[in-house]
DNA sequence: TGAATAAAATGACATTTGTCAACTTTGCTT
DNA sequence: AAGCAAAGTTGACAAATGTCATTTTATTCA
């Protein structure tokens, strides 16, 4: 990422104008709509470039729409009064952000930022609404996406509340194994985090995540290099991270 | 309870033959279903009993059908390979249970157990599948409700990762409170549970939950006499709880 | 009502986790 | 490529929490 690249706010660009053929159209709540309805979309939506690191939603302020991820990487999180990040999940290709309620302006229960350059398309609130109530299979989809989040979040909870630091950590691995995947034969993990973005995922501190990562390398699970991870026994983490 | 009251499983009874009049309409997915929705919920849902203790819900079995409370308590839980459980919310009269997802057979991702003798209307899931298909208006209804308990989960899980022990009991007490209320000028919760549950429901232990309790009496913030627990500082509690 | 039983409170102690500081590595800029 | 700043690692220590044993208080049932 250069400079430039990181000072460019909501650069607005036309990604595709038609939604029936966008490539993240298949991992969206979107992919049971009807054609009408897909028109409908393509006509409302604006498509914007969000830089690396680049905030997307804030907590505590009201949006005045919905995103949807074209490509890229955006973590989802919540802050405590310290500034302290809990990462909830991570949001890729296809994904809704910003929706948090049919009939009712809202503050965003959550913030999201860009993890990598990420292009998405924006829907006002007025024109995401309409399309719901006039398209009851999109309504189906969002429901079925977050009752699907509820039980990860469920999950999640578990896992904060009863298991120790390196069953933490090695949770937080296989999310982001999951969340993006990995590459090569040597199993390296896509997404690369800062160890402090692993322990805002995982609920501990930088500190502990870097013994629980020296401690997983010296039992040949994982290798490091910087930010580079790669999973070398995806069963034995996936065993740690079991509750 | 009494001990035969104990022994009766899933004893069939008439609570109210038609939905439109039900009393815990008004606080249901329901309420803003047509007339002939609730007619055909009215014919297709059967009335049971579950009494103080019982299981209504297991993790990780599928269930046939969903459930709605009409009276009574319940809490819903996860529990972890010890069997140590983490109470996830409280369901009142209104709320539905067992709802996981709209278009495939999914084991149960949580527990439910009544904390009172409770009175329960379940639906099989074709008939509800269906009802939901046909009811636009329900859909949209039960998106709202999952929404909003993803944002609870949200912030249950932020609190479980970021804060201390007793701003995890004051936090379990709020929840009480505003699951089901207080009577009295002594602001006396309705809910009573064990000190085991209070830690389950703030990610603790029964011991640390007495500490905090003893605390919060020297302090003057909570009045207990086994497990009826008094609020005399509500704000006070609120700004332990705060994050 | 009064044993008997279960639940809750408390204190001592062990364990885990977080914090801080020093040092090492990485990666960026010139 | 060298130097600098940022990020990561490590160990020592402090603080918080969990565990266990004991005492005290509720609750149940005869």
């Amino acid at each position: 990422m250069t400079m430039v690249a990181n000072k460019i706010k909501k650069s607005h660009i036309n990604v595709n104008a038609d939604c029936s053929t966008c490539v993240s159209l298949g991992c969206s709540v979107l992919r049971n709509c009807s054609p009408e309805c897909l028109q409908e979309v393509s006509a409302a939506k604006r498509c914007f470039v969000y830089v690396k690191g680049q905030r997307i939603l804030m907590e505590g302020i009201e949006s005045d729409g919905v995103y949807f991820i074209n490509t890229g990487k955006v973590k989802i999180f919540k802050s405590d009064k310290d500034d302290k990040q809990l990462i909830l999940r991570f949001a890729k290709s296809g994904e809704i952000l910003g929706f948090c309620s049919i009939d009712e302006r809202k503050e965003q229960p959550v913030s999201a930022v860009a993890l990598d350059d990420t292009v998405i398309c924006y829907l006002d609130n007025k024109d995401f609404m309409r399309i719901i109530r006039d398209n009851p299979e999109l309504a189906l989809g969002l429901l079925k996406f977050y009752n699907e989040e509820l039980i990860e979040v469920e999950n999640k909870s578990l896992k904060l509340a009863r298991m120790n630091v390196p069953g933490k950590v090695a949770d937080a691995l296989m999310t982001m194994y999951d969340a993006y995947g990995s590459n090569g034969k040597n199993c390296t993990l896509n997404l690369m985090l800062s160890r402090q973005d692993i322990a805002n995922l995982a609920g501990t501190t930088k500190e502990q995540v870097s013994k629980a990562l020296s401690e997983f390398k010296l039992k040949g699970i994982v290798k490091t290099k910087g930010k580079q991870i790669d999973i070398l026994n995806l069963n034995s983490l996936r065993s740690i991270a079991e509750i």
